[in-house]
DNA sequence: GCCAAAGTGTAACTTTATTACACATGGTTG
DNA sequence: CAACCATGTGTAATAAAGTTACACTTTGGC
């Protein structure tokens, strides 16, 4: 999924990602509790990645206050179903808004505004695929971060959007 | 670079690392001082990733004791010479040994012996450029970090070596 | 109603990284 | 040569990120 269009109907994309995940908790036979419940709409409030202890910071302020080890518990869950994904250079959290299952996207993060989106490009991977066996390599996995200026900061490159 | 040969000189492929290093630091006016060799040392005596903590008690080892602030104040330089990178799925550091300038590497990481392989691949970085430009996205640097086997891994399923 | 699997709450703790600050070193320029 | 300044050092304390342990609770299936 690309970068948000300024006037993207964020309800929309908040209701189908928690739409995907009470579909996808069914079929593990996972529960959709209330610390899970919280945790993603901390992540999903935001097209930025968010750390742990931010979430700890906000969930407090929702009235539901968690401790770090129980956003992890509800991060590994989400992470699990392909709900929700690490940003590995951020050490910090993101809600996946892919339609699909999105095992291994590419993810692009603006270095100005910071909202992040996904993408899972078949050329990318294709390469990645050939240049890894080139070395004989067997690719299982891979984390992709792409750092950058989002359409946005990079039209608006004096007077940034978005902060 | 690809993964080591099972023979490879290290010898070699250390004493070169510590010529560019020489030679980067001199050209940018930059001391080589003994903290900046004693852990160039260390990350060039592995090919995987080493923690800094595991730096400071390997430095221990070696009679030169490390703080950490020190190792990261080293790791600093390194890195902004190209002659180090940080594994940032690992929160662990890497000697580099490319030949050339080094500055947005795919690292293939084993999952099996840890160890790491870079390499600057011209199709990835196209189709990373390709695919973020179809995004209105400006690409300034990227973290590539492939997870996987190495040859020696994937050939030894049963009996891994290197470990 | 009982059981096992899954989830919760609390506390302490480990690992990773940064800040602050006083001091040392080494090359250059007057 | 000596004053200067950028670069580097050493020590301590602290912040940020992530994990372990353990006793307890909830839920759905039999």
């Amino acid at each position: 999924m690309s970068f948000p269009q300024k006037h993207h109907r964020h309800e929309d994309c908040t209701s189908s990602a928690k739409a995907r995940l009470d579909e996808r908790a069914k079929k593990s036979g996972r529960r959709v509790t209330d610390n899970l419940k919280c945790v993603f709409s901390i992540l999903l409030s935001d097209h930025r990645a968010i750390g742990v202890y931010d979430i700890a910071a906000v969930s407090a302020e929702y009235g539901k206050s968690l401790q770090p080890v129980q956003i992890y518990r509800a991060l590994d869950t989400l992470m699990a179903l392909g709900c929700a994904h690490r940003v590995e250079s951020a050490n910090a959290y993101l809600a996946c808004r892919a339609q699909g299952e999105c095992t291994a996207p590419q993810i692009m993060i603006c270095t100005d505004c910071k909202r992040v989106a996904e993408m899972e490009n078949e050329t990318v991977r294709a390469a990645l695929d050939d240049a890894t066996h080139a070395n004989g390599f067997v690719l299982q996995n891979q984390h992709v971060e792409l750092l950058g200026l989002c359409p946005d900061c990079s039209s608006n490159a004096s007077q940034p959007m978005h902060h």
